[in-house]
DNA sequence: CTGGGGAGGGGGCCC
DNA sequence: AGGGCCCCCTCCCCA
């Protein structure tokens, strides 16, 4: 006994989730545009992509051998078994450039496909109407590139019906829960969301990171050339210089306009002396959000944050971690080691910070 | 309801 | 560039 439709049901399913960014745990940067994907399904499609997902979160691939409109015709490929043609470039161009990449990203089967394939055949054309609101939103085209420009329009049409997806509540559990889940026991579910929080709190359009408005970080120019930008992390700079926010406010599950209109006014604002004195005393933007750093390690480590990197897991509870020094201290939950003493009252604590906080406590005149 | 403690996360800074 | 540490904010639990 078997379901006809079954494999096609599933693979229809998943790119949808794949549109939505739902359960995707890995991000695929090519040049400067991003792409989610899931990397179970990568791994399937080719052993390349399994040894690259196996351990990591963040791909970047080679852009000496596959260019962003190209990878999303691979994609769009592995997710539905169909190429559909590019239609910015000359066919033979962009096969050849398809083959080079499939090669590249060790896809057997397509780049064992013949040249015929690659035109655009009725079938795939009509899967291309049915699906191109969900294909071509997977990935976003940052600025500066150019590859995509009828596509930009497709998504930003599509970004109303995303948001009202968005809304839905379909994404992974808050990280709030998650957080307080870990100290119940349920870290290894927190382990299986792959990108975690920072995952869904990416201002999605359809399972795309969005790209800026155009011109958006090149106000402060200079620091990254290749500025991909997205809305996310309205900032802190004013209020809320806390990460906790940060993901509060995005756990709020909708990233409002008002904020991107915020971001953008203040990003796109002449700058003023403040400013440039702001952004000497940072020179090291953030790409994503736009914020500003004193210094690059700071900066690539709060990357880390916007891209769910946790490169650093505790054997005993499969918590990850985005610092081994978060690592070194969670341990001590586990080993039950206090070494912070107080001095006053003999209290002790497993991190330095909370008996400050303490000592506070005896400190203050209340 | 409140205060204290535990713990996750972020940024700054030094090495 | 990355590690380590400090400081801060916040959330949640619990007494």
């Amino acid at each position: 006994m078997e379901l006809p439709n079954h494999a096609k049901q599933l693979l229809l399913q998943l790119n949808q989730q794949r549109a939505k960014g739902f359960l995707c745990d890995v991000i695929i940067v090519v040049e400067n545009a991003l792409f989610r994907a899931h990397k179970n399904i990568l791994a399937a499609s080719s052993i390349y992509f399994k040894s690259l997902v196996l351990h990591d979160n963040l791909i970047n691939l080679d852009t000496e051998m596959v260019n962003p409109s190209v990878f999303r015709q691979v994609l769009d490929f592995i997710y539905t078994g169909k190429l559909l043609s590019s239609s910015d470039q000359s066919s033979e161009q962009n096969f050849s450039a398809l083959l080079t990449a499939a090669s590249y990203l060790q896809l057997h089967d397509l780049a064992a496909l013949p040249h015929s394939n690659s035109q655009e055949s009725p079938q795939s054309a009509s899967v291309s109407t049915t699906n191109s609101a969900s294909l071509d939103d997977s990935s976003t085209t940052l600025p500066g590139v150019d590859t995509c420009g009828s596509e930009n329009m497709e998504l930003n049409s599509s970004c109303k019906a995303s948001e009202e997806t968005q809304n839905q509540p379909e994404g992974p559990p808050p990280q709030k829960k998650s957080r307080q889940g870990a100290r119940k026991n349920e870290w290894p579910k927190k382990e299986t969301s792959g990108l975690k929080s920072e995952d869904h709190d990416r201002p999605l359009v359809n399972g795309v990171i969005v790209g800026p408005k155009e011109g958006r970080s090149s106000g402060v120019g200079g620091g990254s050339s290749s500025s991909f930008t997205s809305d996310q992390c309205k900032d802190e700079e004013d209020g809320g210089e806390n990460g906790q926010d940060h993901s509060d406010e995005k756990e709020g599950g909708t990233f409002v306009k008002e904020e991107d209109e915020e971001e953008a006014e203040d990003l796109s604002a002449p700058m003023g002396p403040s400013s440039i004195s702001h952004w000497l005393t940072r020179p090291f933007p953030c790409n994503i959000c736009g914020k500003m750093f004193t210094q690059r390690g700071t900066m690539t480590r709060h990357m880390r944050s916007h891209l769910g990197l946790k490169p650093f897991a505790c054997e005993e509870c499969g918590m990850r971690f985005t610092r081994q020094y978060r690592l070194t201290e969670h341990m001590r939950v586990h080993s039950g080691e206090k070494p912070y003493e107080c001095q006053l009252c003999g209290g002790k604590f497993t991190q330095q910070r909370n008996l400050i906080s303490h000592l506070r406590m005896h400190t203050s005149p209340s």
